[in-house]
DNA sequence: TATTTCACTTTCCTTTAGGAAAGTACTATA
DNA sequence: TATAGTACTTTCCTAAAGGAAAGTGAAATA
């Protein structure tokens, strides 16, 4: 008694693929890595490089980001105060995510134009 | 006038990406893609490959990927009727994402157990 | 003094995702 | 005849995601 399974198991690659997933869930939080990734660090400016994220969720967002270590919220006393977002090195290790998915993003949109 | 821009673009990426996001969105198309690809064919082995899923999302789920054509779903006319879902060449064009996403997660759960 | 900027928060609302449980129609097997 | 398997669908429900619009408080600028 031990084998009643009549499936192929795939556990091991389906299991570190969910908490992947589970981390960069949603529509926008790889965008707001790739934006300060690039370089923008305050509220506003990483809010306009992404075009439709609204105040609420680009705040919800980043605080997510945060307690997962990926970018850190830096408060600068001068005057006025400023407060920037800064990428975290662990953000670092995403960019292979990131370029396969913009890999295939762009071949995915030439396969729609193409036969349409 | 052409620059009151204060941020840097990134939507060269963000786009991409985006693209990509709105194709495999959700808990459940990756896990799913990765089961096929391993070799289950049948409904139900997929679902107990699966843990968690429940029949209702599985299939509103090959729906999308079939429409997507990353799996398709054929009825094979013995008594009794079958069905299976395969993966299309296209699924395999997934690896990289799925390869990247999966070393990441193996690396995340390493990074969490270490320090707790 | 009035307006603008910054970094949000608040309220309200709709949509989507997802889960639990049962049901269904067919066939196969004991 | 009774039970089990297959591939779902249906109903009901909750939670989370997300959007639109306005507001807030402090400080800077005109």
């Amino acid at each position: 008694m031990a084998n009643k399974m009549g499936y192929l198991s795939c556990l091991d690659t389906v299991k570190p693929v969910r908490d992947a997933i589970d981390v960069i869930n949603g529509k926008w939080k790889l965008p707001i890595i790739i934006s300060v990734m690039t370089g923008n660090e305050r509220f506003t400016d990483i809010q306009e490089s992404i075009p439709g994220i609204t105040p609420k969720v680009l705040a919800k967002e980043l605080k997510d980001l945060e307690q997962h270590q990926l970018i850190k919220r830096v408060i600068v006393d001068d005057y006025p105060v400023k407060i920037l977002y800064k990428p975290e090195p662990y953000a670092h290790t995403l960019t292979p995510i990131i370029d396969s998915l913009k890999h295939w993003g762009l071949n995915h949109r030439k396969r729609i134009f193409d036969k349409e």
